[in-house]
DNA sequence: CAACGGACCTGCCTGC
DNA sequence: TGCAGGCAGGTCCGTT
């Protein structure tokens, strides 16, 4: 579900409804996340106040008056912003309850997401410390990937999807970015020339700055915190598109796999 | 060190 | 209708 634009959907959507206000009461369902939820931290928050909301590639940070919990959505989290009466359903494992009727919940079927203590300093989580620069971050830019990416022999899909390198780049906005920067995905990262990497940083800009536009790519059951789709998905040029006409060229686009990953291509468009 | 595959989970879709 | 198998938006970790 979420890449990061339907994360910072998700941010958008909660924090109006939830900050500056005080926690009064926390319940855990599911302990067992990717990680095991700090259970006791969480509970030891109650009384604080929700300071602000902040968000790190795929991370949200509720920043409380004692410190960060990190929250994670990973393959199938979301989030809902509702009035603590609403009785949980399937896979509904986290509350967060605020004071005036608002409590934050985290459903995730498939349990890859996370809850983690962060403390006073949660830019020094070892989740966060080696992360690359956010999209749109004047320090992501051509020389920055043409540098880093030399001597590397991974594809470019695989490399602009490590979080080392750039966050926030998942699956979607590889393929759409490839494609607007008509880059075959499985090009060598350390072949390719500067100009190109130009293209290639400002399609990566501007595919993810649109789509946090639109309220993310709602694919299945990916809502924004008040239960309405995002709206990118109709803009795909080739995510999901295996085998039906380019958008420029008409020609049948080609679906394959790299590193476990559904790839969608066009082979004339993308060299 | 780089690169790859496996692992963590459930739900949904396809094909037999 | 039932069931096995494959696949899904992420990313850490262990092994080559």
């Amino acid at each position: 579900m979420p890449e990061l634009p339907e994360v910072e959907t998700s941010r958008r959507g909660i924090a109006p409804h939830i900050t500056g206000k005080r926690l009064t009461d926390v319940a855990i369902r599911q302990p067992s996340l990717r990680w095991p939820i700090p259970i006791e931290q969480c509970q030891a928050l109650v009384g604080e106040k929700l300071v602000n909301v902040h968000r790190r590639a795929k991370y949200i940070l509720l920043n409380f008056e004692s410190g960060t919990l990190l929250l994670h959505l990973g393959m199938s989290g979301s989030l809902r912003v509702l009035e603590p009466t609403v009785e949980p359903v399937k896979h509904d494992h986290v509350d967060l309850i605020f004071d005036d009727q608002a409590m934050l919940r985290l459903n995730d079927p498939r349990r890859f997401g996370a809850l983690l203590w962060a403390g006073r300093e949660p830019y020094k989580h070892v989740l966060l410390t080696s992360l690359g620069p956010e999209p749109d971050d004047p320090a992501f830019n051509t020389d920055y990937c043409y540098q880093k990416s030399r001597g590397k022999r991974q594809a470019i899909k695989q490399w602009i999807m490590d979080g080392h390198v750039v966050v926030g780049v998942g699956n979607i906005y590889a393929n759409e970015s490839l494609f607007k920067a008509g880059i075959h995905p499985s090009r060598q990262a350390g072949k390719i020339s500067r100009a190109r990497y130009e293209c290639l940083v400002s399609a990566i800009k501007s595919v993810i700055s649109h789509a946090i536009e639109q309220g993310g790519t709602s694919l299945r059951d990916f809502t924004q915190a008040d239960g309405k789709p995002g709206y990118f998905k109709q803009e795909l040029a080739v995510y999901g598109r295996g085998d039906e006409p380019c958008v420029q060229c008409n020609t049948p686009l080609k679906a394959t796999r790299h590193g476990q990953r559904a790839t969608v291509y066009c082979t004339q468009c993308q060299t």
